[in-house]
DNA sequence: GAAATTCTGGACCACCCAGTCAAGATAGTG
DNA sequence: CACTATCTTGACTGGGTGGTCCAGAATTTC
């Protein structure tokens, strides 16, 4: 998969040319990171609004560098959000997981603090940057919408892995009993999930840093015993 | 502001053609039933996505119609925006504050059930019509973001008035003391704006039915005492 | 050196976009 | 009837779109 994820060109082993007299001259840019500046633009631009030119112009890269490597501005694009996904999903399990103890203060990380963590850094993240908007894959489903079901599907999938990865997540402070009795981790895996995306167009929408830390609060509070 | 509403020109009262020795040709379709043709056609497809002639096909009027009436693009998009912003406040009011006693099953409706009534209002709609995808603004905010500041303080003026909405309720369900106590209203409603705007996504991101009641309740848990 | 392949840059295509204009039909008044 | 203003229809403009193609320079091997 990884081998055929950019251009079949540039994915031939270097075996393939052994045939030649001559070596084909490599690629002078980095895929990974041409693809990151693409991610960078459909996320604050969206699909639509993200123009060849703005994106040739922020890759920088030249028109048929691009449609030789990635395809055509769809092909692109899902490449972009399989990347994305890939770097989201891995940072999410990384804070979710963080159990154990906290070097610098010395206490116990729960799977509730966790959770509360992941939160905050989500916080953070939306705060500092606002002209992206929270969540390219929450864009996405709302730009894209049913017009294009493959599409459609990747982003169905990606909220499926943010799910499951909050899931484990409760289930692990289930089990410690950290949760209020009686509380069943999926539903409460859901209303995570809920409130997080909630919170991406809440601060597009203008809602400042005590106002989203307020939201947080109260849709945490569901959780604590 | 109702008469200068629409075009200059349709705004006449009868009044003023009467130094004529004619009358002209009266409008031949309603004006208000075309702003709502085009807010349907706005929140299936978003701002960028619904172009001239998508719009002047559901709208059925001609080109110069539209442009003689409601102006530019642009223009046309802020009246349906101030339409949906009247519709929908209008809506959310009516069901927020309809207290009392019901007829048909002869119950008082507090506060609390009011609310509750008015995600399932929501839950409703958004189930309904996939399509469109929970609420214009919502999408409008996510599309249009921060390129377009005057279109962002629509946005933003709008969601104030959701939260003043939902926390005019829940003051009065706090002085009935129907919430659990120690409850700071503003909190709660800025909670429930950000679960109900968060349902949209979930809604576009492929949510059932199933799911999106499981993250209501979970949701309206805070509120009960 | 030759050969192979990628790079850059620009030219080019057909298409769609929002917006404008003109012509003629239509309807309401006197 | 005449007059007025709107209606409908269609053509048109200028510009942006995604996408393709070509020529020449650059680079890496044999």
């Amino acid at each position: 998969m990884v081998q055929n994820f950019y251009a079949q060109e540039s994915a031939r082993p270097r075996a393939y040319y052994q045939h030649l007299q001559a070596m084909p001259r490599v690629k002078e840019f980095d895929p990974e990171e041409a693809l990151d500046r693409a991610l960078d633009m459909f996320w604050r631009r969206g699909y639509e609004g993200a123009s060849l030119r703005d994106l040739l112009e922020h890759m920088e890269i030249s028109r048929q560098s691009l449609y030789d490597t990635f395809g055509d501005k769809r092909s692109l694009f899902l490449k972009v959000l399989a990347r994305y996904e890939a770097l989201a999903v891995e940072g999410m399990l990384d804070t979710l997981t963080r159990t154990g103890w906290s070097r610098p203060i010395e206490r116990p990380l729960t799977a509730l603090v966790a959770i509360r963590g992941f939160f905050e850094l989500f916080l953070a993240e939306v705060v500092l940057d606002r002209e992206r908007g929270s969540c390219l894959m929450a864009n996405t489903a709302i730009e894209v919408g049913p017009a294009d079901p493959e599409i459609q599907a990747v982003v169905r999938a990606y909220f499926g892995r943010v799910e499951e990865a909050l899931h484990a997540a409760l289930e692990r402070a289930h089990e410690a009993g950290e949760l209020r009795p009686g509380s069943e981790p999926r539903a409460l895996a859901r209303h995570l999930v809920n409130t997080l995306y909630g919170l991406g167009i809440m601060s597009r929408a203008g809602a400042g840093r005590a106002a989203l830390r307020q939201m947080i609060d109260v849709g945490l509070s569901v959780l604590a015993s």
